[in-house]
RNA sequence: GGCGGUGUAGCUCAGUCGGUUAGAGCAUACGGCUCAUAUCCGUAGUGUCCGGGGUUCAAGUCCCUGCACCGCCA
């Protein structure tokens, strides 16, 4: 029964729509992309949610500067998103917008369901704020008075402003981290949070009045909600929260059943037909940028605390990539655009160099030298070439037929289970580099197997020689099925066109992985195609 | 200034609870094979485990201290 699926939610940031997407923006949504992906294939019920945040007055001051409206900003600029995770073969089940419908609905209920509590209450803002980094300021954080962040000059800012209590849930917020230690990760980043909350919390401004592009408070219109406000209440939007509150009230008004015919117009979007708001919610998986740490596991969960909601099962915060060991920067002329890397190499390679090369949650280092590197020894070498020289040998010696009544290795069955069943462990962990490092290591087996075992010089005419060169043609196509099924989560589009090769159905149709002798029964024939899955780069490349 | 982390082969890093001769990949050298994308497999290495001191039968691992670098906060 549907009943019984297990749930799973995972989240990236929604990006600023100021920008072009740079490599930073195609991490983030790679590593949930194959979250996603796994569990997924693994049986569960996903939700997979991106995006863009598109409010506030940094956008505002972007869009006059190029003489057109905000909106008309964030609709070119989430496309160029749009396109990216396209070619990055993203399977997010939603794009959300802050501006769509139901967002806008959902962070204006949610704010006034805090001031109702007392939760937001109005007073005075006098201090500094960062424009470029949307960011509150103290005077004291200020560095020869300007962002300690990006450098850049703070304006001063006074006017009233909506606050939201802090204070009343630091405590509860921090035995909740304690006994939680999935929330934060990596768990160096724990104690970071803690103690930025241990030094106190001052209660944070949730509304300004000095610009107009934004979600208008319901209770006051002159004020605009404050853009991270708005921001992070996309993980609630996504995962139904509008349509589970009205559903909550059983003696709805005129005025509520309006907005729930609305948002079931937006159900080709939502998931809050199936009001399953509790079920995915409670598993979300939030992967954010080391940046935005604090957002997600300091003033985010204070706001869930408030409106008496399930926190999130891990926020995890990701490092950064350094090109060539340098930040990325406009001036520095070094921002890769992940479009460009595509183009040239495909989505795959750069999927799994970003997903192999460093442990996930560390910074990383971009060059093309270990790009390459890793492309050509290990993609094109080891696995390319293992399913060439093995379906090259099937078609050779079988006429493409696989082999049926043969003995499999234990050895490499064995080890291939073992993974298996190691999996979803590493994954709940986001172990993606080790995951990779063990498959690879698998890789390298069948290889070794291949050589040991010399198909071509066994001798045919003899019959123990013919069992032999069966056994191990059986063994190695099994292993490749496995390698396939490992890797799909990663390189789909790969794993695709092995599964092509041995003519059998993409993973991306199944929520199991169906056992090898239900594949490859008598009189299995794979396919007389030729792929080559990935061309060796050389230095012209 | 406060709290935390890191330092291991030429490079990038792994090293669990203290336990035998400190590992992997890349790069280098040599050998084997010819199914395959000139690919694959094997062999060979090199180490002041940042410096100093301590605990212990035993320290890359634990403690103290110095240096260098990094993160969060101020």
């Amino acid at each position: 029964m549907e009943i019984n699926k297990k749930f799973f939610y995972v989240t990236t940031p929604i990006y600023y729509v100021n920008d072009v997407p740079h490599i930073g923006h195609a991490y983030s949504t790679i590593s949930a992309d194959i979250l996603a992906r796994f569990k997924r294939l693994s049986g569960y019920r996903v939700f997979f949610l991106t995006g863009t945040d598109e409010h506030g007055s940094k956008i505002e001051k972007e869009a006059l500067s190029r003489g057109i409206t905000p909106k008309e900003l964030a609709d070119n600029v989430h496309i160029k998103f749009k396109e990216l995770f396209n070619s990055l073969d993203i399977s997010y089940d939603r794009f959300i917008r802050t501006t769509d419908e139901d967002h806008i609905e959902t962070v204006q209920k949610v704010f006034s369901e805090l001031f109702t509590k007392g939760d937001i209450y109005l007073s005075d803002y006098e201090g500094w704020y960062c424009i470029p980094c949307e960011t509150f300021l103290t005077e004291k954080s200020l560095v020869n008075g300007n962002c300690p962040e990006c450098g850049r000059l703070v304006e001063k800012i006074k006017e009233k402003s909506y606050f939201l209590k802090l204070k009343k849930y630091e405590d509860r917020l921090l035995k909740h981290i304690e006994d939680n230690p999935d929330f934060i990760k990596p768990s160096f980043r724990k104690n970071e949070v803690i103690s930025f909350i241990k030094e106190g919390l001052n209660d944070l401004s949730v509304s300004r009045t000095s610009f107009k592009w934004g979600i208008q408070a319901a209770e006051n219109p002159e004020h605009v909600i404050y853009v991270w406000f708005d921001a992070l209440i996309n993980y609630l939007t996504g995962a139904g929260y509008l349509y589970y509150k009205l559903n909550l009230n059983q003696d709805k008004s005129i005025n509520e059943l309006n907005k729930l015919d609305k948002s079931d117009k937006l159900n080709e979007l939502s998931i809050s037909r199936e009001n399953n708001f509790i079920n995915y919610f409670s598993t979300a998986h939030h992967i954010v940028g080391k940046d935005i740490l604090k957002f997600h596991t300091v003033y985010w969960p204070i706001m869930l605390l408030a409106l008496d909601i399930p926190l999130p099962k891990t926020v995890f915060a990701h490092g950064w990539w350094l090109m060539d060991g340098k930040k990325m920067s406009k001036s520095l002329g070094n921002v890769v655009n992940p479009v460009e890397i595509i183009n040239k190499y495909g989505e795959d390679p750069l999927r799994y160099y970003l997903m192999r090369e460093v442990t996930f949650g560390l910074d990383g280092d971009f060059t093309v030298k270990n790009f390459t590197t890793r492309y050509n020894s290990e993609l094109a070498n080891d696995l390319g070439n293992l399913v060439s020289r093995l379906t090259a040998m099937i078609k050779k010696y079988k006429n493409g037929v696989v082999p049926f009544s043969a003995e499999i290795n234990i050895d490499l069955i064995n080890y291939a289970e073992y993974l298996n069943s190691s999996l979803n462990e590493r994954y709940e962990n986001f172990e993606f580099s080790k995951i990779l490092e063990e498959i690879f290591l698998f890789i390298n087996k069948v290889n070794k197997y291949i050589n040991d075992g010399a198909p071509w010089k066994i001798d045919l005419n003899d019959e123990a020689g013919i069992r032999l060169l069966d056994s191990i043609l059986r063994s190695s196509i099994v292993s490749i099925y496995y390698i396939s099924y490992f890797i799909y989560p990663f390189m789909p589009k790969t794993s695709d066109k092995i599964n092509t090769l041995l003519n059998i159905k993409s993973f991306l149709l199944c929520n199991e992985f169906v056992p090898a002798e239900d594949i490859f029964k008598e009189g299995f024939k794979i396919s007389d195609e030729n792929i080559m899955l990935f061309p060796r780069l050389t230095d012209k490349s």
